[in-house]
DNA sequence: CGCGTTAATCTGGTATACAATATCCCAGTC
DNA sequence: GACTGGGATATTGTATACCAGATTAACGCG
């Protein structure tokens, strides 16, 4: 919906936050998987870097530990962390649980008007642009597809978890599948969880929601293989 | 050849994190719903007692505000925070969807024998402590049963995730129900659920458990009044 | 006597200084 | 020449000092 300025954070916003938004950034950016070793993460470097003491740069990384983005060892310093693959598929996992949830609750709070904006933007999409649209665009609809439908179920803490498990992904995304045959068979799944959303059936709902992601865990456990 | 392997000491654990046991204790021991306004949580003074500095008691309280349970506002001071009753109704939601997920990895996961244990522990507590057992036994019971599911599950992240909300449900729980139509009713799901698991149904183990949760949801929505 | 404004104090945010410890390199010895 | 031990260095963890903003109380004016 709205676009994310940067430069709205700059106004009335704690010096830790702004910090943790560079760290996030700068993390998410880099590629992990390029180098061998785990790449190090100085405070007093960023610090220096960012023009502020180490005292924020501190409290920006304790958060990005908790968030699972970073590992502090006492002693030693901050690494990026380097997710495993059975870590991504439980990644995956809850993300399937918590999706099915928000399409369930959809079923009950969301309105007549926003099925129909989702099923026509989603429809609009798949008409018009499957012969023209590359794998990026399609990468894009598909992330808006799966936000909306968490959105609609209209919880807020679902939806912040499920951005929190979305920056865990987005290094994983970024090595995405380009597998035409996926894309083909997420579309169909997509309508039929529109149908179900629109037939106002909870259960069927949740389950074709859940069964959707949890064919992507499947991919991932078997054909991912960059990961440890 | 035969180094030996001495068994790492937990003894250096990190000042911080003391802090941020003994402040989540306190928290949670606390009974928030008490006073009328909130309670306020003085840094110093905390710094004090506990016979360290501010940063950790810092650091310890940017951790406890990112989990939900400690509100800072800034240049205002940080306070334990109130869950609404909305709030509370979102939380066992994701408990739902997360618990639900649970229970169909375990339908996959768990073997016979963890079931079998599963289900003597609870016809062992079902058959022999109806009569007797009073209210607090059997919560107890019973959230040792929801843990057992989670666990079943085999997936550290659905467990930590779980944890989580546990914490903030704790001093809900202290208010929890006394309504013995309610624990009937939960110890017949139970006995369901464990059908489904053992039956290796995912998808009606799934439902179960995430219709039990429901039930408690809407419970909260309708006859918790104490919640603002 | 009451209300508004200002100043002082209190509290949280940030920076910096200090202490403890892990790593790395060099030297000495086997 | 290689391995071990000790010391120097660098980096993290903790404490303290300083700064900015907010709240409250007191004083003055209406």
């Amino acid at each position: 919906m709205s676009a994310v300025q940067v430069e709205s954070l700059k106004i009335e916003s704690g010096l830790k936050d702004r910090v943790y938004d560079a760290l996030k950034n700068a993390i998410v950016q880099m590629d992990i998987y390029a180098t061998e070793e785990l790449p190090k993460l100085d405070e007093r470097q960023m610090a220096e870097q960012l023009g502020v003491s180490r005292t924020p740069v501190r409290e920006a990384l304790a958060r990005l530990e908790h968030e699972g983005l970073v590992r502090m060892v006492p002693r030693r310093g901050a690494f990026v962390v380097r997710k495993s693959k059975r870590e991504i598929v439980e990644i995956i996992h809850v993300w399937a649980g918590l999706e099915g949830m928000a399409a369930r609750l959809a079923t009950q709070l969301a309105s007549n008007e926003e099925l129909a904006a989702l099923r026509s933007e989603f429809v609009t999409f798949d008409s018009t642009d499957k012969a023209s649209a590359n794998i990026d665009e399609y990468s894009q609809q598909n992330i808006r597809f799966h936000q909306s439908i968490v959105e609609l179920g209209q919880s807020e803490l679902l939806k912040s978890m499920m951005d929190r498990l979305f920056i865990q992904m987005q290094f994983i995304r970024r090595h995405s599948v380009r597998d035409a045959d996926r894309t083909a068979r997420s579309v169909s799944d997509h309508i039929l969880i529109i149908d179900a959303l629109e037939a106002r059936l909870p259960e069927r709902a949740h389950e074709l929601v859940v069964g959707h992601a949890l064919s992507l865990a499947e991919h991932v456990n078997e054909h991912i293989d960059y990961l440890k």
